[in-house]
DNA sequence: TTCAATAATAGGAATTATTCCCATTTCGTA
DNA sequence: TACGAAATGGGAATAATTCCTATTATTGAA
C-alpha cells in the first residue's frame, strides 16, 4: 500500500469499474477484453501497470491462486475462494477466514507468519455439466461397439 | 495417476533420487541443477516430462503454491506448507490436514469438491535474518544524516 | 541374437503470462 | 499557457513451461 494519492485517470477508472462489475474474478486478459470495449486503444501494459497500482493503493486485491494466472478481486477484504481445477474459475466462499489458524500454526514452523490462504478445489457447475455430457457421450460410444 | 507401468529409465531414477534427497521442495530448475551434476547431458525437456510422468504415477506430487513456479515434493501424502513471500521457499507444516473442511465447505458453493489447499505465508528464517540486517543498516544510514 | 515396434531423450522452437523500456501524451498547477 | 511530473501505448524482453522432431534406447517377438 502506498501513501501517495492515486491519480484516477480514465484508464484506471474504467479498469476499476470493469473489475467491480465483473461476475467473478477476472484475469488480466479478461480485464483487458472488458476494458477494450470501452477504451479500444488501451494497451496490455496499462492494464498490468494499473492493476498493480490499484493493488498498491488498496482499491483491489490480487489473488495468487495455485494456477498460472493472477486473478483480480474488487473485494479487498480477506476471504477464501474455491477454484475450478478444469477451467480456472475462482468463486468466493461465504465464510469468515479462520484467523486463529495463523496463531495456531506459528509454533509449527520458524516462519514469521504474515497470513494464510485457504483454497477449495473442485469442478465448477459449468465444468460438472460438461463432464457429465462427456461421460454420457462416452457411454453411447462404448455401447455402439 | 496412470495404471500403466512406469519404465524406470536412468534419467527418471536420478530425478527421483535427487528430489528425495533435496532439502525442501525443489522447483524444476533446482531439480535440473541437481540432476545435471550426475547426468550432464540431461535436457530441461526431460526434467519437465519426467516430473510430470512421476506425478502421473504417484511417485511425487507437484505443489501449485501461490507463486509462479511449480514445486515438487517426494512426499505424496497430503500435507500443508508454509511459503516464504520473499524467496519462495516452501516448508512442510507438521499438522494433519483438516479433511472435515471439505465436507463443511461443500454447502458453501456449488462446486464438486475434490480437495483443498492451506498455505501459511510468511518470512523464512533466512529472509527474517536478511530483513533484520537491512533494517539495522538503514538505522545506521539514518543516524548518519 | 536380431529386428521391428514402441517409448524416451536431447535440443531447440513455440507459447503463455508478465515485466520492462522508452518515445509520446496527458495532467496538475504555477 | 507553459512546464515538469506522471501515465500511456506499443513493442521488446523475460521467465516458466510446453511442444516438436530427429535421434537413441528398450522391449519383446521371431
Ligand atoms: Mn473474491
Ligand atoms: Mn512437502
Ligand atoms: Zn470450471
Ligand atoms: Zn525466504
Amino acid at each position: 500500500m502506498q501513501n501517495q494519492e492515486l491519480r484516477m485517470t480514465r484508464q484506471r477508472r474504467v479498469i476499476l469499474e470493469e473489475i467491480r462489475s465483473f461476475d467473478g474474478h477476472p484475469t488480466a486478459d479478461e480485464v483487458y477484453e472488458a476494458v477494450r470495449k470501452r477504451l479500444p486503444r488501451i494497451s496490455m501494459s496499462t492494464i498490468y501497470r494499473d492493476l498493480e497500482t490499484l493493488c498498491d493503493h488498496g482499491r483491489i486485491q490480487v489473488l495468487e491462486v495455485g494456477c498460472s494466472k493472477k486473478h483480480f478481486d474488487a473485494d479487498t477484504k480477506d476471504h477464501y475462494h474455491a477454484r475450478c481445477i478444469r477451467c480456472g474459475r475462482v468463486t468466493n466462499l461465504p465464510v469468515q477466514p479462520f484467523s486463529y489458524l495463523e496463531q495456531a500454526f506459528r509454533d509449527l514452523c520458524d516462519y514469521k507468519v504474515v497470513g494464510h490462504r485457504l483454497e477449495l478445489l473442485g469442478l465448477c457447475p459449468a465444468c460438472q455439466k460438461a463432464e457429465e455430457e462427456r461421460e454420457a457421450a462416452e457411454d453411447i460410444t462404448d455401447a455402439a461397439k
